[in-house]
DNA sequence: TGCCAGGCCCTCTTTAGGGCCTT
């Protein structure tokens, strides 16, 4: 059983939108939140067997010469696949990266046993006075010290995790709740936005 | 600088359409 206080967060670069379409993972990070702290990282470049276009050059910084030294996307996966164990799972826009990591464990015959929650659908929630839901946007929002460049993985999945851990802050203190745990989380990110108050405080007089 | 797709959400909805978010 996965540990309700740990979870993996993370956050792929990518060919494209599309795993449909024939859209490659290129770079995977991952932070592991234990406790409210970052106990482990995982990052790796992964050759997709094909080059990528411009726009993803300049888009991720991730460029074909960079990917031509690259482990195939296979041997990373399995890498990353021993790295989330059973834990589960957080990932800004949660839909977008399980598409991908869903068809990349496919390639291989891999899966997961973890549960996806995503911090944009929590944060739309939470924090419904933002002027958008983007990472970047909420980071800012946030007060988040920026310390790097957004579009990698590695980094794209440390900001979510202080996001997500900035989320769980201002629910505690709002609502003056000890602890909150991943499937609490999870069904916020599906609570009708007006009725996130309610929600919050039901768990309160748990 | 953008399109693609898909899932979710909101509303002038549910016999639907459009915006957001991810690369």
């Amino acid at each position: 059983m996965p540990n309700a206080d740990t979870v993996v967060v993370l956050d792929f670069e990518t060919t494209g939108l599309s795993p449909g379409e024939g859209d490659r993972a290129i770079e995977i990070g991952a932070v592991r939140i234990e406790s409210g702290k970052v106990t482990a990282r995982f990052q790796e470049l992964m050759n997709p067997g094909r080059r990528v276009d411009s726009f993803i050059e300049s888009f991720t910084g991730i460029t074909n010469v960079m990917l031509a030294d690259a482990r195939p996307c296979s041997d990373v996966m399995r890498d990353f696949a021993d790295f989330i164990g059973e834990d589960n799972l957080v990932a800004h826009n949660a839909s977008f990266d399980k598409r991908f990591l869903d068809a990349e464990f496919e390639r291989i015959a891999l899966s997961y046993t973890g549960q996806f929650s995503c911090s944009m659908l929590a944060a739309r929630r939470i924090f419904q006075q933002a002027p958008d839901h983007k990472l970047g946007t909420l980071v800012e929002f946030m007060n988040i010290p920026v310390e790097g460049v957004f579009h990698r993985a590695l980094y794209d999945s440390e900001m979510t995790a202080k996001l997500w851990l900035a989320m769980l802050n201002d629910v505690r203190r709002r609502y003056a709740i000890s602890a909150i745990d991943f499937k609490q989380m999870q069904r916020v990110a599906k609570t009708p936005k007006h009725a996130v108050g309610k929600f919050w405080e039901s768990v309160c007089q748990l």
